[in-house]
This record gives structure tokens, sequence and C-alpha cells, in this order.
RNA sequence: GUCUCCUUCGUCUAGUGGUUAGGACAACGGGUUUUCAUCCCGUCAACAGGGGUUCAAUUCCCCUAGGAGAUGCCA
């Protein structure tokens, strides 16, 4: 039997981590069984949906590189495959299950709902959940609340009899009393759309679902739609409820725990590659050796067999070395288009470039690649060379164990050799050379003359290497810092 | 409260009825280096607790504790 499996999600929000994780295992067991990966959004929450949600799903899909072999967009032989489109199809089947006994229409207010619950909970009720008051209503009752215009909802009769289990390959067979199933909950909303439960049931029915693989917290509803599935007389798929993604503080991940949305990420320059490979690793793993991972590669390797049941705490510093190893393989061609971007929206440039510009930046590329963690590093690592230090800390031309006699005296050292150097176009070694011989007669260590030269060109202790900064500022500015420096050193006394 | 699930280094994880319990990230230390970073080497660090079963349990069973999730006309 062909594997079909899907990700629904529904476009309420941005696309997270822990949505992007279900669709890339959903994707991933596709592809290694040779099976079909479906899209289905389902929008039934008329207040919450957005436009932007649901086109931050396609981005999101199109920047990992995640393809659906049937879905909105491209279609397929199931459709449509948006639930809104579907709206007449789910009341058809709510209603005949009206009809069929095995659900009935409430009429109970939201209102009454509200204060029930709140009722319940102060009193810590063992009974949680709708008091089923509308399941016996009488056929003169039910008319005379039709007459009056009453709105109403669909509601599962939910047996209070015996047991429901839901078999996961993952947990094995959860058993739960029916007693215990959230009591009578509501399948079609009094708007006429679908609740999840009975679009998600009657979706996955009709597009020959084979496994549903989503997150934990969808075990506790679980009894409910096999419940759903007897009341319809189907088969349920096979189920596989993945472990849930958590913050550092081992809940749910949550935007108070950082990015969550894969915008953000996006944005921050993190590479679709190393997101998906680190994303993977968390709650499925291959060997416990091995870790690095293409997208080609987990859609051969992937097994439900080595997903993990235990929540893993998502770890964003493990996933910046996982962005810094990729971005260390990328050619300095490949990372300097994904780079430039970072310089022309900071307004450190702008397009097109000018012949000098790209020759600098061609150059910047290779020196600033093993200091990323994120695209965007590149911003803070570059600033130098657009905008002008302001030597607000003086002391900063001091290296340890110096004094500011003796680095001003290293700085006029260092400005001479490198002009005379650069006029004569001598090489960086050779000039390095001079620098420590410079250190040496000062009777300072090379620090105590690289230093100051480089809070001079950079206005900070730590910056890119000195020569190839000296390269990227070109000489004017090379000699005008320095100038300034000097001035502001020797005002100082 | 009730129901359900989960539990190996700080984190992600491997693993087995008998192992020095392995790897990676982080942290720390060292080396390379003009700073930072990269890279290399090393150190620290775990089977939640208690009962069983067994010649032997981290591994199998039970209990406890802790954590999480659900308990919506949200998904």
């Amino acid at each position: 039997m062909e594997v079909r499996v899907r990700y629904a999600p529904s476009p309420t929000g941005l696309q997270h981590i822990g949505g992007v994780r279900t669709a890339l295992f959903n994707y991933f067991f596709a592809r290694a069984n040779g099976g079909k990966f479906i899209l289905r959004v389902e929008d039934t929450d008329q207040e919450r949906y957005s436009d932007e949600s649901l086109q931050d799903l396609y981005d999101t899909l199109a920047w990992l590189g995640i393809k659906w072999d049937e879905g909105p967009l491209v279609g397929g032989p199931y459709g449509p495959y948006v639930q809104s489109e579907r709206f007449d199809l789910y009341k058809k089947y709510a209603e005949q299950l009206v009809s069929d006994g095995k659900a009935y229409h409430c009429y109970c207010t939201e209102e009454r709902l509200e204060t029930l619950r709140a009722e319940q909970q102060a009193a810590k009720s063992e009974m949680q959940g709708y008091d089923r008051r509308c399941s016996n209503l009488t056929d003169e009752q039910r008319a005379e609340h039709e007459s009056q215009g009453l709105r109403s909802v669909i509601r599962l009769k939910v047996p209070m009899e015996g047991k429901t289990t839901i078999h996961d390959v993952l947990m094995g067979d959860i058993t739960r009393r029916n007693r215990d199933v959230s009591p009578d909950p509501v399948l079609l909303k009094s708007d006429g759309f679908p609740t999840y439960h009975l679009a998600n049931v009657i979706d996955d029915h009709m597009m020959g679902i084979t496994h549903i693989m989503r997150a934990q917290e969808w075990i506790p509803s679980g009894p409910l739609h096999i419940l759903l599935y007897e009341a319809f007389g189907w088969d349920p798929p096979l189920y596989c409820h993945l472990p849930m993604v958590m913050g550092k503080d081992g809940q749910k991940l949550s935007k108070r725990h950082g990015s969550t949305s894969v915008r953000d990420f996006r944005l921050k320059g993190y590479l679709p590659e190393a997101l998906m490979n680190y994303v993977s690793m968390v709650g499925w793993s291959y060997d416990g050796q091995r870790e690095f991972f293409t997208k080609e590669e987990l859609e051969s390797v992937f097994t439900l067999e080595k997903i993990n049941k235990a929540p893993g705490v998502f770890d964003y510093k493990k996933l910046d070395w996982f962005n810094g190893q990729y971005i260390r393989q990328k050619s300095d061609g490949e990372l300097s288009s994904l780079l430039l971007p970072y310089l022309v929206e900071a307004g450190f440039v702008s397009l097109p470039l000018s012949e000098e510009q790209k020759e600098k930046f061609a150059a910047l590329v290779p020196v600033v690649k093993e200091r990323l963690k994120v695209l965007s590093d590149v911003v803070p690592l570059s600033s130098f060379l657009f905008e002008e230090p302001t030597y607000e800390d003086l002391s900063l031309f001091v290296a340890k164990g110096a004094t500011p006699a003796l680095a001003l005296k290293a700085l006029e050292g260092s400005y001479a050799i490198l002009k005379k150097g650069l006029s004569e176009g001598k090489g960086s070694e050779e000039m390095e050379k001079e620098m420590v011989s410079l250190a040496e007669e000062l009777g300072t260590k090379i620090n105590g003359v690289f230093m100051p030269l480089r809070v001079a060109l950079t206005g900070s202790l730590v910056s890119l290497p000195l020569f190839d900064s000296i390269y990227l500022l070109g000489q004017e500015k090379t000699f005008a810092r320095i100038d300034t420096a000097l001035a502001l050193l020797r005002s100082e006394g």
C-alpha cells in the first residue's frame, strides 16, 4: 500500500520550528517510502485566519525546498486541499451523524458554557467539559429552539461506557475510558464551519492518508478521533505522535524563548540546509554518531523507528554551530550572493556595485567567512569599513602592560612602516616583520604595536585581520584614521 | 482536580541483561594565530528515586517523584 502522509497546518500565524519539524518528518517519511506528501490547509478558524500566514506557509516550505505532491497550488486527485473550500462536505457528514443518532444539535449559548466551565473549575469537579444538557432534547424542544432562531452546534455523542484505544507506532497502544474522553465535543460550529476534529478525520479518510504524524499534543484527542472514525464506519489510519519541541525551561517552545518562526531564522541569516538539518536531529537520530545530513540523504535514510519518544529542547547554540558549519562549506561565490543583501539592507552599499566595490566585496567574503554564525553577522563585522570609528575610549589604544606613551610611539612607528611599505608596494608579510621588529625596539610584545593600529583603524579591540582590514579600507582611509588617532593621543598627552 | 504521555552528561542523543555507558553542542583548559574567529588537542559531565525479577540490571516489571500535554464553537 502506498504511504500517504500529510502536513496540515492552520494558517493562523507564522510557521514555527515545531510545525516545520512535523512537516519535515512527514516529508522525509513519504520520500523514504516512495509515498506521497500532501499539504492541506486547515483554515477552519475564521477568527484567527490570515492571508499573511498562508503566504508564510508557502514561503517557508519553498525556502526549505519542500515540495508537496498534492495540495493547494499544485492540485491533486483528492482536492480541494483547502478546508474552507470543502465546506459542504463537513456539513453533510455532520448531519449524517445526527440522523444516525450519533450526534446532536446543541443550543447552549457560549455564556452558559463559560459559566459552566468556571463552576467546574472552581469546584475542582471531576467532571470537566460539557454537561450534555442538549443531548436529550425532545423533538418539541428542538423545534421550539429552532423556531426561536437559536443558533446551534453539532456535538458528537461520546459513549459513556467502554474504552477506546488508539494504535501508535511509536507509543504503542494508548487506551482511554470513554467516560474520560472530553464529553461531547463540537463537530460543527454555529458558523457552519467544522472544528479541527471533524474536518481532520473526514479529510484524512477522504484523502487516503495512511499515517498521521503529528505532535504529541494531539495524543489526548486521539481516542476522540477513533470514536469519530467508528461513528462513520471507517478504518482509522496509523498514528505516530511526534515528540514536542520545547524551550530551555522545558515548556512548549514559544516566543519568549527567542525566535520561533522560520521567517525570523531566515531573516537573521540561517541557511535552510542548516535549519533543516538541525531541526531533524531533535527527536530523531541516525546512529547517535553522524549528524550531518543533506535533505536528499534524509529523504532516503529517515525511519520512524529512530524517532525519540521524549520531548526535546531546542538548542539555539547548536543551531548556530550547524549554521557556521554550513556557511563554511559554501564557496566564496555562493556566500557572496547570500551576504550582499545584508550589506544593502544595512545601508552600507547600494546596487549596482561599482567595480571597485565588487573587488573589495570579493575580498571581504573569504575573510569574514570563518567568523560568521549567521549571515547577518557580516554587518557588525564589516561596519568599520563604512562607518568612522568614534574613539570614545582612548584606553583601548593601550595594550596590556603598555603605557599611553608607548602606544603613541608604536602607532607612529607602524604608521611610518605602512606609509613607506604601501608606497613601495611591499607585501603584508614584509611589513608585518617590520612591525615585529618595531615591537622589539620598543621593548613590547607584538600586541603593543598591533593593538593601537587595530584600534585606530576599526575603533575596536576585535577586528578582522589587520592587513586585510587595511586593504579593504584603502590607503586613504587607513592613513586618515591613523592621523585622527594620533592627534587624539597627542592631545591627551 | 481529572486523564494521557515522558524520564541516559547542562542540551541533543547512542547503547546493552554482563560496556572504562559512546558521540555532538555548550562550558572549561591548552595549542596554532597580530585581536577575534576558524582549526586541532584535552578536561568536566548522565542511566530520577525505591522496590522487585535475575547469578547479574541503565536495560524487564511495579510503585513514587518530577516534567509535559490535554481538559475550547483554537488548532
